[in-house]
DNA sequence: TAAGTATATTCTTTTACAAGTATATAGTTT
DNA sequence: AAACTATATACTTGTAAAAGAATATACTTA
């Protein structure tokens, strides 16, 4: 069943995070992991599932993978994403998510490199 | 998180047969029952599930319990009932089950027997 | 080509949940 | 009270999915 999909990949926090964001602008895998603060491996498989399910597509821009939402989206989804985006105003961490996200730096490698503590060896930065 | 416990509910396919049907009307265990084609256990476990996330309501009518929507619904829970009802249109399953609901018989116990393929010691009915 | 960066995949462990069986409870009728 | 009906709960088992560690892949730069 189609929308049951749909609510399966709905029905994790994470994931629910990452649509979230992503109906905000298109986002690559490390700064899902900044804003969010979750592993790489973690925002990788949710990415991976969603993706699975039609959820989000990518592209990749030189190294990164830039996740979007899908340009076509089937009603289902549409409908979903919509009330999706009726809800989020009353639970706090999106609301976080938000701030978190207008605060990202466009340097990944920067970014990478100054929480290892490290100078970067170039200075590079995806399309996001 | 309140929207996640939302989409918990949903993301079973049982679960949202349940919502579907109880968004036409409210049901009585048994014409679950029957609709849905489940054991008795799986229905009831997936109603006090459903109840304890404030998704459905119940009363007592002699020996039947008689599940509804929540007369007072949160924000998040009328828009995704909403978004439900979008959807649904898309999916065979729940027409079938709208089939099904206008051939139940309003009599649970003659039901009940004539499954059985005994006479029912009394008829008596349900209020839904 | 070697080293570095960003992301993906594989493998394992843990956890959550769905389903089934059996039994319990609450109300009804005789 | 005993038998019956409708539903709920406890217990067990099976399965799927989430998480973490380690490794692999793809691309970039030196």
């Amino acid at each position: 069943m189609k929308l049951l999909a749909i609510y399966r990949c709905l029905c994790d926090e994470t994931r629910l995070r990452i649509l979230h964001l992503l109906s905000i602008k298109p986002l690559c895998v490390c700064h899902f992991q900044e804003v969010l603060g979750e592993p790489q491996v973690k925002i990788s498989k949710h990415l991976a599932y969603l993706k699975a399910q039609g959820m989000v597509e990518s592209r990749r821009y030189q190294n990164w993978m830039i996740y979007s939402l899908p340009r076509k989206k089937s009603p289902e989804l549409d409908s979903n994403l919509r009330c999706l985006q009726d809800c989020v105003g009353t639970e706090p961490i999106f609301k976080k998510d938000l701030r978190g996200l207008a605060k990202i730096k466009t340097d990944c490698s920067g970014l990478k490199a100054e929480i290892k503590g490290i100078q970067p060896s170039r200075a590079t930065t995806c399309s996001c």
